[in-house]
Order: structure tokens, then sequence, then C-alpha cells
DNA sequence: AACATTTTCAACCGCAGGAGT
DNA sequence: GACTCCTGCGGTTGAAAATGT
């Protein structure tokens, strides 16, 4: 990456000054923050005259607020973040900053990134334009799912609570529209996937072979109670009502769609980790 | 090890809207 | 109302890093 240096009109005027441009510098994210710390956030083009950097009030600003800010947070987002993310765009659609705010310690930037360089890539393996409503479905159906079970399983593992959970039976065909999930405790349906809406962009004619149940491992880790979803208010109601049902356990499963993503490389993706993607090509591959 | 390709993410740009004059 | 300046937002770019061959 090379530094530019370019004249620019500054208020109105031309100054001659050199504007700096492209990465910063350790000395420059000093001088920053020690003019920041000592003068507050805020009116940029001043700050940029006065802190002595050759850069924009636009660039010290953007440094600032997406780099330096000290609770800015950095690292991969956590399942609850990126279930909050997918949940927000589905109402808001591009409004990063928007969705920003309600992920602390995140920036619209980040949020963007992630959207582009994850949420659009599965898209595109899927061969369904990210904006469309078959894309949110199977945001819904399947990526929020999985997220909600992973969110689960974290907190399971670090709970250590495993003894008294119910045991997941395994996925339960009810007719060509409708697969439900089962628990051993009470049998009772805990979440529906509407097979209906998926068939219209998914070939579902043969299920077993569109679809990776595994379900039958039988572990604790697969249960959701309604207080994973009592973590998000702003989750849509109409969402809650469709995947809570009667039970307050949810037995959720993973229905991983088959055909287009079996034929990408679905190793490299990092919604579906090494042991899912085994067990879904076994699957596949005795069926 | 070397090169090619893909992914990530920091930083830029243009535009819109608000505030001040 | 017209103009200027500032700030913030969303789209895009491209170098660096990671991964594949």
């Amino acid at each position: 990456m090379s530094i530019n240096l370019t004249k620019k009109k500054f208020n109105g005027n031309e100054e001659g000054a050199e504007q700096r441009k492209g990465p910063w510098t350790l000395e420059e994210d000093t001088l920053l923050t020690n003019y920041i710390s000592y003068n507050g956030e805020g009116r940029w083009n001043l700050l940029a005259k006065s802190s002595g950097l050759k850069r924009t009030g636009k660039s010290c600003r953007l440094r600032w607020l997406n780099y330096l800010k000290p609770d800015i947070k950095r690292g991969n987002l956590t399942p609850q973040e990126q279930l909050l993310i997918l949940e927000l765009h589905s109402k808001w659609g591009n409004r990063w900053s928007k969705i920003a705010k309600y992920l602390p310690g995140r920036t619209d930037n980040d949020i963007k990134n992630y959207w582009r360089t994850r949420v659009q890539k599965q898209a595109r393996q899927l061969n369904i334009d990210s904006n469309s409503h078959k894309f949110l479905e199977v945001v819904r159906s399947f990526w929020i799912p999985r997220l909600i079970h992973e969110i689960k399983d974290n907190s399971n593992s670090n709970n250590n609570i495993k003894a008294d959970a119910p045991e997941f039976v395994g996925p339960v065909l009810r007719d060509k529209n409708d697969l439900c999930f089962i628990n051993n405790m009470d049998c009772s349906t805990s979440m529906s996937v509407d097979l209906k809406k998926i068939s219209q962009f998914m070939d579902l004619s043969d299920l077993e072979t569109t679809m990776s149940l595994e379900g039958s491992r039988g572990s604790s880790s697969q249960c959701v109670t309604s207080e994973d979803y009592s973590s998000f208010p702003c989750l849509e109601e109409e969402y809650m009502v469709a995947t809570m049902g009667n039970s307050d356990i949810l037995a959720l499963q993973d229905c991983h769609v088959a055909d287009s993503m079996y034929e990408e490389d679905v190793t490299q993706d990092p919604m579906w980790n090494m042991d899912d993607i085994w067990q879904f090509k076994e699957y596949a591959h005795f069926n």
C-alpha cells in the first residue's frame, strides 16, 4: 500500500498543504489519540489542522471511529453478533450505521465488511441474489437456527450443563411441507421448517439427499431454550412465534442445503465446520 | 519454495443533509 | 432562499494476508 500525498482545496482555499493518504502510521495514530484525549472528538477539520496531522478531517474521523477509539472490539464477530446482524439487516437493509448501534464496539464498516465478505458469499454459492426474498428465507430457515444452535453450544460448554438437558431424537417429516424436530423428553414438536417456502428455490424432491440431518447423535447441545431468544429483544416477534412453538425447549436441528452447496467447496465456508461437512457428505454419499 | 488466487478489512470517495451565515 | 462548511453514511477499492496449487 503506498502513501499518497495530494494537494487539496481546504475550506475552499488552496492552501498548498500536502495531504497524506493511505495507511496510518503509528506516529499519526499516537498524534491523533493524544489530541483527542486532550481536546475530545468532533470538529474534525479543526482537529486535522490543529493536530499537525497532514490528513483531512474526514480521514481523522474515520481512523478514530473505526480503529483507534478505545471501545472498538477487534476479532471475529460472535454468533450472537452475527445473529443480530442478520435479523437487523432483514428489517432495515443496508443501514449499517443503524445496525452498528445495536452492536457495541462494532463499527458500521465492520458490519458492512461482514455482510459483503460472508453473507454475500453465501448468496453467491447458492446462486441467489443476497437482496432477494429467497435469500432472506434461506437466512431465516437455515442460518439463523444454526447460529442459535451455536450460541447454545457455546453456552453449554461454558456452563457444563449437560445432565438434565433433554436429548434430541431427530427430525420427523410430517408431510411434504413440514419437517419438524422432536426431543425425547416430551416428544413435543419443537420447530418446523416451512418446506413449501424452501422448495420454491431448492429441489426437495428427494429430501434425504438434499438435507443432512444429524440429530441422531443425541447431544444435549442440540437443544435451544427460550432464553436464547430473550437475549435478543430486537428479534422480530413473528419469527419468535414461528420458531418457539409450545415447548419452551426447542430441539433445533440443522438442515444443510445440499446440491448447490455440495458442488461448491463447502469446507472453505465459515458457516460449516468440519464435523458438519463430514456428516453431510457421508449422508449424501450413502443416500 | 514459489507462484497464483482468494479473502479480508482499512481507507477512500461521492453524496446527502443539517447548521450557520 | 442561497451559499458554504461540516459531518455522517453507504458503496467501492486495493494492499496485505491467507490459502491453494
